[in-house]
Formats: C-alpha cells, structure tokens, sequence
DNA sequence: GAAAGATTTCAGGTAACCTGCAATCGCAAT
DNA sequence: ATTGCGATTGCAGGTTACCTGAAATCTTTC
C-alpha cells in the first residue's frame, strides 16, 4: 500500500504527474493557440531549437513517441515554415531538421508567456527547491529513457 | 531566456513534466490495459478509492478535466461494475460515486505492477529525495488548482 | 418567485497518440 | 558482391481522452 521508496501511497507519484500535465494542459494550449502552433509542434520546435540537426526518429525518441508520431508534427511544423528539412550528406536516408527563422520568432514570442505560467507553477516553493525540483525530474526522464531503450529497442 | 526561479531555460520544468508524463504513457498503458481499464479510469477509480462519495463534477475539478469529460469516463466504470451512483439524499441533482468491491479487486490487483514501475522512475534518486519531489509537486498541483479556480470559476 | 449557479446528459468535434505495412538506404557478414 | 538486418521515412486507418455547445433539472440567492 505505501512505497517504502516514496514513503506515499503506490502510484502517488505517477498519479500527481499526471495531474499536473492534465492541469497544465488548459493554460497551455490557451497561451500558444492563437500563436499558430500545436503543443506538440511547440515541445518539438524547442528541442530543435537547443539541438539542430536532429532526425525526426531523434526527436521521437527523445520526446517518448513513435517515430510515425513525431513525422506528422514535424510535417505540420514544415508547412508551416517553421522548420527546414535537409538531406544529410553523409546518409542518404536521414533527414535533418533545422528551425528557421520564422520558428525562432514564435518560440521567442512565447517564452514570456510560459515564463510566467512557470512561475505561477513553483511560486509556492521556496528559495532553491525549483532547482532541486528539475533536477530530481531530470533523474526521472533518465530513468523512463533506460526503461524504453531496454524494453523497445525500436518497434 | 533563463528563469530566475528555477536557475534553467523559461518553460524548462513544464516541458519535462510533459516529457515524463509522455514517457510514462506508453509502460502505464501496458500495465493496465488487459485488466479492462483505461487510464483515465483508474486514476477515477484511484481517487474514489481513496475519497469515496464525490460527485462526477468534483472528480473532474480534482483532475482538471471538464465534467463533461468525467463523465464519459465514470459512465464506462459503471458499466463496468466498478463504480456504483447513488443519488445524494440531501441534494436532489447530485450523483454520489462509490468503488464497488469489483473496482478495489482491480485497484489492488494492479497495485503491485505501479509501485513496480514507480519504483523504476525514481531508482536515480537518493534517500529521502522521492518523499522531497512529491513535496514539491504537490505545492505545484496546488499553485495549478488555484490558478484555474480563478480564471475560470466554471464554464 | 425569478434570476443565477451547479450538476448532469446528449451531440458533435479535435489533437495527439497508436498499430500495421511498405519503400528506401546504410552497414555488416557471409 | 549480395544477402540480410536495422533504421528512417511515408502512408493508411484507428483509438483515447480531451474539448465546445446546448438543454434539462435542481439549489441557492436576492
């Protein structure tokens, strides 16, 4: 019933990330629609924005959907002119993306906006705890990676 | 570009919060599919086991959903045989919801299985620090439930 | 006792996932 | 070299979990 390892309910933890994404979901949608961009697009265009040149299966992974998934955004992002595509020289296969110009604007446009709706999120928490908070969160992203990796190599 | 508050790029935590809720879908979905439930349900299911008596349109609140949304989702369980409407007495238009003991055989049957693949998510951490990161996101969930009991009373 | 607010229900729609299948290419081993 | 395997990409078809809109019923408030 309680999780020696959480010293909460079994599942408390699983159960409160989920109601946060469900609670932020609104807010969310609410500031970038309007903006011309899906959330997905949106999560997708800020990771290409700290690392260009991913493939569209590279981001996949990184954002835990299949690749299928993930090609649909992009494509959408695409037409939208807010990324580029193009033809790795080294491996005729892949195809690498690149935020233009017009995909820097959005996401400059709305980083002040999703400042403020992050600072709402921890403004209850004290000096240095949203630090600690994102730090703890990061060692969980690792640890669900490891897990996909074991279990799917790739479907 | 930076946030103060958390010391990381604007929007950082809201995108690992989605990160990790992305990530968890796919091994969480495959616990409890097979047990004849969906997600959505059994966090339902979850929160009437630990407060049973609530109405569909305060599940939803707690779970920052619509009560349209909800009620989608308690009509399968009642269906199912997991969850039993009572009409509240005192309040002619309420609907009480209670887990029937066919909802806490499931409950308890897939227990085991989350604590598992919770204890997997926080394994990177050290001791004391899962008891800290549920702290923090429940001080988020907090600041979240505020925020949309302002902006939007009910719609 | 009428207006305002909340709960429930019905109807219709959408975003973001999914599986399955096929074509193409790189890479390694026979 | 050719055969076979894994990875990337593309296309087709579904599902889940959300959403808005609108109406009926009941409670509360003025």
């Amino acid at each position: 019933m309680t999780n020696p390892r959480t010293g909460y309910p079994d599942g408390y933890l699983i159960y409160l990330i989920k109601q946060i994404d469900s609670g932020l979901r609104r807010p969310f949608d609410e500031l970038i629609s309007g903006h011309g961009i899906s959330t997905a697009g949106y999560t997708a265009l800020t990771v290409l924005q700290s690392r260009p040149g991913m493939t569209s299966s590279e981001l996949a992974r990184r954002t835990f959907v299949r690749a299928q998934t993930m090609a649909e955004t992009v494509t959408s992002l695409t037409q939208a002119g807010y990324v580029r595509r193009e033809k790795d020289p080294a491996h005729g296969l892949q195809i690498l993306l690149y935020i233009t110009d017009l995909g820097l604007e959005r996401v400059a446009e709305l980083a002040p906006e999703v400042a403020h709706l992050e600072s709402d999120l921890v403004g209850a928490l004290g000096e240095g705890e949203p630090a600690e908070l994102i730090r703890a969160l990061r060692a969980c992203r690792d640890a669900l990676a490891a897990l996909s990796r074991d279990e799917r190599p790739s479907v």
